[in-house]
DNA sequence: GATAAATTCAAACAAATGTTTAATTTCACA
DNA sequence: TGTGAAATTAAACATTTGTTTGAATTTATC
């Protein structure tokens, strides 16, 4: 195995462990057993176990990162087909990458890591202000209503989403899908998941198709 | 201090720093220290780390239980009464216990303590069943619509509830409250919180008032 | 005030932890 | 094919971990 492979492959085993049992709950050991490299591995690539969780970090959000820069430029659409388009690219990111989101959320609820910390918090209001000028826009264009409580509608969606992939189970157990194949059950909780999260925002902003 | 009063002592302690570092994050040591008890009362008094941590949620959840309990036999009120109701207690609940919603967060996210995961989870169901009925009521009254998500709807409420307790320092900065004292801002949020789920409700459930 | 039970304490325990070491192996390239 | 850098390894390192011990102290009961 290359070494470039080997780094990644170190990554999407700690990533999955990280999801199941925490950052803390999670020994080098532990990665390294999962991954069949040695234990001195790990120092050797990433430095530290703290280090490992950055490049995690940085590795994950490279990509979130360059698709919100080119969202702020995109011009061609109407406010409410970017909203829903928002949407849309968060539920898809949010369901296919659950392990790394319950890593994420694990790590804001433990203000630890100060780098991680940073790092999202400025995603994150760079996302709010983004999503506030779109808003903006479309109040403009009498299309949204007005005094809209962005942030408040934001952590409906992520909240909606993360309660989602913590709850999944009991869903599944609730409404009768233990028995679908994990791949339709995926495609279809998507399908509602946007569908009620575009359901609230255009309640909220109060606009129509 | 009398012996109850010093268990009641470190589960606050416990509770808090649970809340801020994780389970797996916080040593028994830090827990003694915090609490002023010398590290071997935390064994004497609850066995071990991981029986104090159940003690805790047990502790915690038995009003939440029991308030559940009540409401199941509550007859005098209307669908839409009830619900919001429901939501005006869960927003008061989680915004004046923060540290141990956090905590019930990263329990969740981790499925670690089989004890801890199985009562939440049997609380959850009677939740949604109770809620699930007071709907099918209100939807043979015709105030509310047909084909509602029940569990959706519940991790609507309790996932916007508890991403802004996450979120809440970004929320604070975005929104010019950095100001403003703390009991003040609570009182504000739960308000802010309530109306902002009941909406969403109203819009779902598609009733009036 | 004597007695026994409950509480408190410093110390010790073994196991687990993140990290480093120093020797060995692998591999690209001349 | 020989050489030096990169990669890999088992072992060791010093701390930290949850828990227990056994003696000392306090408290409650008569």
């Amino acid at each position: 195995m290359a070494a470039s492979d080997k780094h990644i492959h170190i990554l999407d085993t700690a990533e999955k462990l990280f999801a199941e049992h925490g950052y803390d709950g999670t020994t080098v050991r532990d990665i390294a057993d999962a991954a069949a490299v040695n234990l001195a591995m790990i120092s050797y690539y990433f430095g530290s176990k703290e280090k490992l969780m950055e490049s995690l970090f940085t590795e994950r959000m490279s990509a979130v990162k360059i698709r919100l820069e080119t969202l702020i430029q995109t011009k061609s659409l109407a406010p409410f087909e970017k909203v829903e388009l928002l949407v849309d690219e968060y539920i898809n990111r949010i369901i296919n990458k659950q392990p790394f989101y319950k890593i994420m959320l694990c790590e804001q609820v433990i203000n630890k890591n100060v780098v991680i910390l940073k790092y999202l918090k400025e995603l994150k209001l760079s996302y709010a202000k983004l999503i506030s000028e779109l808003i903006s826009e479309g109040q403009r264009l009498k299309i949204f209503r007005k005094n809209i409580d962005v942030m408040m509608l934001l952590n409906t969606m992520t909240g909606t989403a993360t309660q989602f992939i913590i709850n999944q189970e009991n869903y599944k157990e609730f409404n009768n899908y233990k028995k679908m194949p994990a791949a339709e059950f995926n495609a279809l909780i998507i399908i509602k998941l946007s569908q009620h999260i575009k359901n609230i925002f255009k309640a909220i902003l109060g606009y129509e198709e």
